[in-house]
RNA sequence: CGGGGCGUGGCGCAGUUUGGCUAGCGCGCCUGCUUUGGGAGCAGGAAGUCGGAGGUUCAAAUCCUCUCGCCCCGACCA
């Protein structure tokens, strides 16, 4: 392709409102415009490395063996009610209503295709002989969300792949999720991207079932919890806390005494009310487990995590207490209550690190009221001491004897076990050996493919632009002839036919343009291989070439240029060799702001 | 949904507090000449319902009311 005849509007200012190198450098680079909030469009770059990351995906998801059809974005909203995720996914849901003659027709635009498979299946498969399978596609999803953001990252229209396997047993889904899973490491590996699968979790059956495919980045919305000595890594809802010896420290005990706190209820207005540090404030959260109230203490500075709260509780059902609830257990309102002389009315469950605690202060069950100087099994007792809170930096690894590290990543892909939640509900049934009727087994396994984009550039970008690795780049190699003279512009157009020939996907900058912008240009975009064609290196039977992650570019002979050429972007598109080595030695600039 | 910010030629901004002449600047774009290996110089030029509606006023980009859109933080969500 020709610059002048493509369409690549480049920009050298930062358009207002774009925050994040990845928004910024796709709109500065010409390959996204915004229609509106949380819609793009994709232009002739953007979409070119769009496809990119859509073809590895898509051969990845072939050679594991999954069977690609494609469904569409409408189906009717009642197959959403049999599930009951019209209610699930409220207002980000897509609903739309339909005017036919004499009718309405109500239809979602689907945010996924659990529902849509399921009923194909339901319908076409009957016996185990026509299972396992795993069906696939790569489909525009519609998510409202309230919040678009991020440029690319977060919007309301997004391509996003989506498998879905159907299976006999658990066995086989644990086959069919192991496949997946491998696929999506080498989805990962092949578009350059550093990623980290992480313990998500886990869904209706139990165990490890379900993984997040993180890419790390600072900019990244969700938060991991790693341990580079083992490798452990979990996002933040699922990672434990290594089990450890809480003793309170050696310290003499204060009296206890009640102290007013007028209007102070949060953290933060007790602490800076009393003037102590939150670690030292004891907070009290009043739940319902399944319906039955139970208090929960977390030391001030923590974050109470319910889905270990619930666990905790054996409950199936658990949510932050009503108002009236709370009031009616402690006595007092929202903010002041207290593990003090709550013991016998309910259940006390309270996080291991409270047991590190002395002359805490906390909630006195009544209104504007606080105490001080509370001590464990002096002053209040707990019945279940559990881990019960949200992993932070520098908390004990639980696999090993290391720290856990926090870091911001973006979710680039979902595997899961789903069990029967949608085979049940939409009647998915085969017939087995022994002639019984079995639930089929679901597992679902989603990637955004807008995000590999995003989170390639979050993480491969400098002060210039982007470096793209070979396999994502919107062209391969880009050639820039220098002047228009006869001799240039011979050799320039020589290289361009022989690469094309040799199957290299090849831009050539034949704008009118002084040395500067192209350059500037071409660092901006992206393109892995620049290569430089002017009289001062033809003069020597030269080109200049230079990969997009190097300082320094390097001579190359013209004979044998374009064969030379399309050898190297071979080796990379097949492994990234050169970026990878680039990107860990941090040469050229790679991951720096 | 709560808090904050911003809407002025294609892009980035000044002007708004304290109303006042044909609404400016930089980049980009067009024409010509000169230049030509890291965003050229000179000269000329096109291009703006000042987000929209209503109001106050002799006079509104500027003040008032309503409204639409975009962005950020939080909440929510998987």
């Amino acid at each position: 392709m020709r610059w002048t005849h493509s369409f690549i509007p480049t920009m050298k200012e930062t358009p207002e409102g774009a925050e994040i190198p990845s928004h910024v450098l796709m709109l500065r680079a010409g390959m996204i415009s915004q229609v509106m909030a949380g819609a793009y469009t994709y232009l002739p770059l953007g979409l070119r490395a769009l496809r990119n990351a859509e073809r590895i995906v898509r051969q990845e998801m072939d050679a594991a063996g999954a069977v690609e059809l494609l469904m569409p974005s409408m189906s009717p909203l009642s197959l959403w009610e049999r599930t009951g995720r019209v209610d699930a996914f409220g207002d980000v849901l897509v609903k739309l209503t339909l005017q036919r003659p004499g009718r309405k027709v109500h239809v979602a635009l689907g945010p996924t295709h659990e529902e849509v498979i399921t009923d194909l299946v339901a319908h076409r498969i009957s016996s185990y002989r026509q299972l396992p399978i795993t069906l696939y596609h790569i489909s525009t999803k519609f998510r409202n969300e309230e919040r678009p953001r991020f440029g690319v990252m977060r919007t309301s229209e997004f391509l996003m792949k989506d498998a879905y396997s159907f299976d006999p047993s658990l066995e086989s889904l644990n086959e069919s999720y192991e496949k997946m899973y491998a696929a999506y490491c080498r989805i990962f590996e092949r578009c350059g991207l550093e990623y980290l699968p992480v313990e998500a979790e886990s869904g209706p059956i139990g165990g490890d079932v379900s993984h997040e495919f993180m890419i790390p980045a600072e900019n990244g919305e969700d938060t991991v919890l790693h341990c580079r000595d083992c490798g452990y890594a979990a996002n933040q809802e699922r990672a434990e806390i290594r089990a450890r010896d809480c003793a309170p420290p050696d310290v003499p005990k204060q009296p206890l005494r009640k102290v007013a706190t007028p209007g102070a209820s949060t953290i933060e207005q007790v602490s800076a009310f009393l003037n102590i540090r939150p670690p030292d404030l004891i907070k009290t959260l009043i739940y319902e487990a399944d319906g039955r109230p139970i208090a929960v203490l977390i030391r001030g500075d923590h974050e109470a995590n319910e889905g270990k709260i619930r666990r905790a509780a054996g409950a199936g059902e658990l949510a932050l207490a009503a108002p009236e609830v709370i009031e009616q257990v402690t006595g007092a309102p929202v903010g002041f209550a207290g593990p003090v002389g709550l013991a016998g009315k309910l259940p006390i469950y309270a996080d291991y690190d409270v047991r590190a605690m002395a002359n805490a202060a906390t909630g006195a069950n009544e209104a504007d009221a606080h105490v001080v100087g509370v001590n464990l099994g002096r002053d209040f007792t707990a019945e279940h001491f559990a881990d019960l809170r949200n992993a932070q930096d520098g908390d004990p690894c639980p696999r090993c004897s290391s720290k856990l590290t926090e870091r911001h990543a973006i979710e680039g892909g979902h595997v899961f076990k789903l069990g029967t939640k949608y085979s049940e509900a939409l009647g998915a049934k085969f017939l087995d050996q022994a002639e019984q009727q079995q639930t089929i087994i679901m597992g679902c396994y989603g990637i955004g493919i807008n995000r590999i984009l995003a989170g390639l550039i979050e993480t491969s970008h400098d002060a210039h632009g982007i470096i793209w690795p070979v396999a994502l780049a919107p062209y391969e190699v880009l050639l820039v002839p220098m002047k228009a003279d006869e001799a240039t512009m011979q050799a320039a157009h020589r290289l361009y036919a022989d690469l094309q020939a040799a199957g290299v996907e090849v831009l050539m900058d034949d704008r009118d343009a002084r040395a500067g912008v192209k350059f500037n240009d071409a660092d901006l975009v992206g393109v892995p291989l620049r290569v430089v064609i002017g009289p001062r290196g033809l003069k020597d039977g030269q080109f200049e070439v230079k990969w997009r992650w190097e300082k320094q570019p390097a001579m190359l002979p013209v004979d044998g240029a374009a064969t030379t050429i399309a050898g190297w972007i071979g080796e990379e598109r097949a492994e990234n060799r050169r970026f990878r080595a680039a990107r860990r030695g941090g040469q050229g600039g790679v991951g720096a702001a």
